[in-house]
RNA sequence: GUCCCCAUCGUCUAGCCUGGUCCAGGACAAGAGCUUUUCAAGCUCUCGACACCGGUUCAAAUCCGGUUGGGGACACCA
């Protein structure tokens, strides 16, 4: 059977690099219906934190990547002090003391051709006398990446080690190694590397965000993996929108890029908004219902949750990032809405009190107040004060919403009432009026 | 410095393996227009690339070599 493996350190939090090698691991795992391993690198206790650890199995669950087993490498010392120990027995590596006294375990590296065979770029050749010795076991007693890697791939039978360009040149050092336990050798895929925007690798300063944050700024997991997906590979028909189950089907591993990919926030904006679109406003508005709490905009409890779900019904073809909502829609929260200064020197810095006066007039006499009416009453106030739509749209627009964009106007009344549309409409009559 | 990888529009890519159907297709972004009640969406259109040089061949984006450019690795980090 088929084992793959996704081998994190918990050294840091896991970003989109890590997320999409995680994602093609977990797609050749899932399409030949075989084992994907979780394995934890933590074999630096100094630099390795639980909350890294949690915000990366966290991250790997939102993302939809389930693993089948999960393993600490801090728990499997023994295992690398054992086969470390086999190769010194057998002369395949040597001890070597530190003035202190302490034992490191070092391998021995013998001149030799080593070719690398990659799913992705064919044979690739090393020459061993470019190769230093190997520590193995460090003088801590710490298993060094290259030995504990090889020995829990090999141990763990994982049939293909999927990992990042990076790595390439870890793989005939790890070939050595391999070789010298006795183990057969995995299959290897190399993936190209995601670069910033600016070139060079990702890192902290150069857009390297963790999935946490896009999950926190409100970017939908289903449309993260397929930005992830199309990422160094390609259907080859086309198709940008690729749901999961069918990317299980197509993905082909041999059919991925050799070329680096630079990271494209704007094709990720309209991945999401796409994703957006076809989500269920029920389950937009159940995402987003803690964070209306938090900003008071909702109660914790006895809230109406069809209306929040109308109200993200309403939004959410127009939204890039599902928090967007938030602020596009804070005025149908909120009572005392900031108006937008610019927006109100153009529509609202002239006199309309008899329009809006009229206006609610009619809504007031309006029996059945949905949608069509409201704007068929609109119309005819308009025809009635023989002025175009958009001389009286935009004003109440801005008077009711506090901005110069949203959704359609009448949609807007109807989601907000009468009672409020008329307060504040009412706000801008009695104010001229006073003077 | 040494070793390794890579090279199609600004970006993600299709095509390359199995040369001709490619004066190179799609998507994002950008620009224009339509629609319109603003924004977004949608629809239509435009802009825009085979890094360069040489070779092989009747024919090269596709095969070979070199140059240049980009990236990665050379830790008792992972």
């Amino acid at each position: 059977m088929m084992r793959v493996r996704f081998a994190p350190s918990p050294t840091g939090n896991l970003h989109i690099g890590g997320g999409r090698t995680a994602l093609f691991n977990w797609l050749y795992a899932k399409a030949s219906r075989g084992a994907f391993v979780l394995r934890i690198e933590d074999t630096d206790a100094a630099r390795s934190r639980k909350e890294y650890l949690d915000e990366i199995l966290q991250s790997l669950a939102w993302l939809g990547f389930n693993w089948d087993e999960i393993y600490y490498q801090s728990q499997r010392f023994d295992i690398y002090r054992e086969h470390a120990q086999k190769l010194v027995s057998e002369g395949l590596a040597y001890i070597e003391k530190s003035e202190e006294g302490k034992e490191a375990i070092i391998f021995r590296v013998s001149p030799q051709k080593i070719k690398v065979r990659d799913l992705i770029r064919g044979d690739i050749e090393f020459d061993a006398t470019t190769i230093k010795d190997q520590v193995l076991i460090k003088s801590d007693g710490t298993p060094t990446y290259n030995f504990a890697c090889v020995v829990d791939d090999a141990t763990m039978h994982i049939t293909h080690v999927v990992r990042g360009d990076d790595h390439i040149s870890n793989t005939p050092k790890q070939i050595l190694l391999y070789k010298a336990l006795g183990f057969n050798i995995p299959g290897f895929a190399h993936l190209p590397l995601i670069l910033a925007k600016e070139g060079g690798r990702l890192s902290k300063r150069k857009g390297a965000t963790a999935i946490s944050e896009y999950r926190a700024m409100g970017y939908l997991p289903e449309a993260l993996v397929n930005y992830l997906l199309l990422l160094g590979w390609s259907p080859g028909d086309n198709r940008e929108i690729i749901d999961i189950c069918e990317a299980i089907s197509l993905f082909d591993i041999k059919a991925v890029n050799k070329t680096a990919a630079v990271l494209d926030l704007d094709k990720l904006d309209w991945m999401n908004n796409q994703y957006l679109k076809r989500t269920d406003a029920e389950k937009l508005a159940d995402q987003l219902m803690p964070l209306l709490v938090e900003k008071k905009y909702i109660a914790q409890e006895n809230y109406d949750r069809q209306y929040v779900v109308s109200l993200v019904q309403l939004f959410k073809d127009r939204l890039c990032v599902l928090n967007d909502f938030v602020d596009w829609a804070d005025f149908f929260f909120l009572d005392n809405i900031a108006v937008d200064e610019e927006a109100r020197g153009k529509f609202l810095s002239t006199d309309l009190s008899k329009e809006f006066r009229l206006f609610i007039e009619k809504l007031e006499k309006l029996e059945i107040f949905d949608i069509i009416h409201i704007e068929e009453t609109f119309r005819e106030l308009v025809q009635q004060l023989n002025i175009q739509s958009r001389a009286l749209i935009h004003p109440i627009r801005v008077a009711l919403t506090g901005k110069t964009v949203g959704p359609g106007l009448f949609e807007v009344i109807y989601y907000l009432g009468k009672e409020r549309t008329k307060k504040r409409l009412m706000r801008w009559v009695t104010k001229e009026e006073a003077e």
